[in-house]
DNA sequence: TGGGGTGTTCTGCATAGGCGAACGTCTGGC
DNA sequence: GCCAGACGTTCGCCTATGCAGAACACCCCA
């Protein structure tokens, strides 16, 4: 709403693991600004401790961000009531667990727990983010969507096939969103990496928003035996996070009526 | 700088451990501004992704916090240049080690490396923060300061006492800081805590600027012991992690002279 | 069922901030 | 070793932006 703020969160998404470092004048010609624009943007969230201002006058993200992240941590319910479900799954099944959040289109890691089997998948760091279209998190979490955001998401990003597998078209993706919804969990067979299967459940707050999803991340041959199995265990565990945020199915069933 | 973003950090920085959800309302009394004005700023912070808002109208601290901060924490040249080496010392010493920068007056631990041994010191997640006038660390990090900055910094938060050793006085700390310049290295003889000490000794960058401190945290029975070794070897650890950031006293005790 | 507390919307005025041009500085290549 | 080009920074004008206050809509509790 306010440009300003707009414009420094369009400055703070150039920052990333490809290109850490910017310039003034390339963020200008990045954003199509003048450089006196950008210069100010930069300056002041340097000065806001957002980002560091290198001896040579270019520009990182800064440490303000951490002390950010922390508050974020030791804050947010879904964390603090999630983490000790999932750690109860590793502890049991020692296979690799997912919780994840839609962050504007894409599906970012809140929290992951390395399996602990001798084949386990291997885990991304925290505030990684994938593509929601091949992905079990990212399928269940766009099953929380309305049709229409989901094909503008498409369209706006693109839904590029990672392997055979991968949904690619539109309407494929909405009609197995549509069985997602239905069924209440979403599989990924080797859709966005060969050898690699997931399940997701979708995890609800007290209005039965789904606001984040969880997920067993499984090597291939070990998923075709118990995929039944795996999808059971981890909606048991959706359901106990869901509760734990105040989701009361019953009640909700009642006010779908209204 | 510009007026818009100061107000968005101030926003932020509402959002602590003690108090991570606020309203409009409570946003505009906190900061004497209009109502308005802080329902502007926080729909701009929702909708960049900073601020999450509840079903009831409340904000929170928002997932693209996580996003920024996985790409800090997996390109700054500080975190890559240091971990191994802080690694190294752990393995060898099984000693508590933490890195910590200076951020807005504040302490702010980069990076933690729980001990190994039996009695050790427990770490504070990365991101939290400390009194730099009562740790090890803080009295590195402001020994790169110049005097009137500290003096500032004294004034406008204090030196409460959390121990009976902590420094109290801003002219003790200025002249306790002329001696960790002198030395290279500073003390922290349970000044922050009862029990606990530190040697923490200054990471510099290529052109010889303070930019982060390391240290040992040891109980204060062993370290009574074997103070003169904690800090040689904390020292090395410094000097090994600013050289890899580009730090050359030759060159840089040439540029002095000019 | 009302009242006080929320979060949200509207409109006009003043000022904050965007632009483009000029400045000072550094680097690298002839 | 010098000049040329690029960089980050500063300045001042003008316009658009975002601030304030009051009115609105909503929810929860008494």
């Amino acid at each position: 709403m306010l440009g300003t703020i707009d414009k420094a969160a369009r400055v703070l998404d150039l920052f990333s693991l490809e290109k850490p470092e910017w310039g003034v004048s390339e963020v200008a010609a990045a954003l199509g600004w003048a450089k006196s624009s950008a210069h100010a943007i930069l300056c002041s969230l340097a000065a806001a401790g957002f980002l560091h201002r290198t001896p040579q006058g270019r520009y990182r993200l800064g440490w303000r961000v951490l002390v950010l992240n922390r508050v974020l941590n030791e804050t947010t319910p879904l964390k603090k009531v999630a983490t000790p479900v999932l750690e109860n799954l590793v502890r049991h099944y020692g296979e690799t667990v997912h919780l994840a959040v839609l962050e504007r289109g894409r599906v970012v890691y809140v929290e992951k727990l390395q399996g602990t089997r001798a084949v386990r998948v291997e885990v991304t760091f925290p505030g990684a983010s994938l593509w929601p279209h091949a992905s079990a998190l990212g399928k269940v979490l766009l099953s929380g969507l309305p049709d229409e955001e989901v094909v503008d998401l498409a369209a706006y990003q693109g839904l590029p096939a990672l392997t055979p597998n991968t949904i690619t078209q539109v309407d494929e993706l909405l009609s197995e969103l549509r069985g997602v919804r239905r069924r209440g969990y979403a599989y990924d067979i080797e859709e966005y990496m060969p050898e690699l299967c997931c399940v997701a459940a979708p995890v609800r707050n007290h209005v039965g928003t789904v606001v984040a999803a969880v997920s067993f991340s499984v090597p291939v041959y070990r998923f075709r035996e118990s995929k039944e199995a795996y999808k059971n265990i981890i909606l048991e565990a959706a359901k106990r996070i869901s509760e734990n945020l105040g989701y009361d199915p019953k009640a909700l069933g009642f006010l779908k009526l209204a």
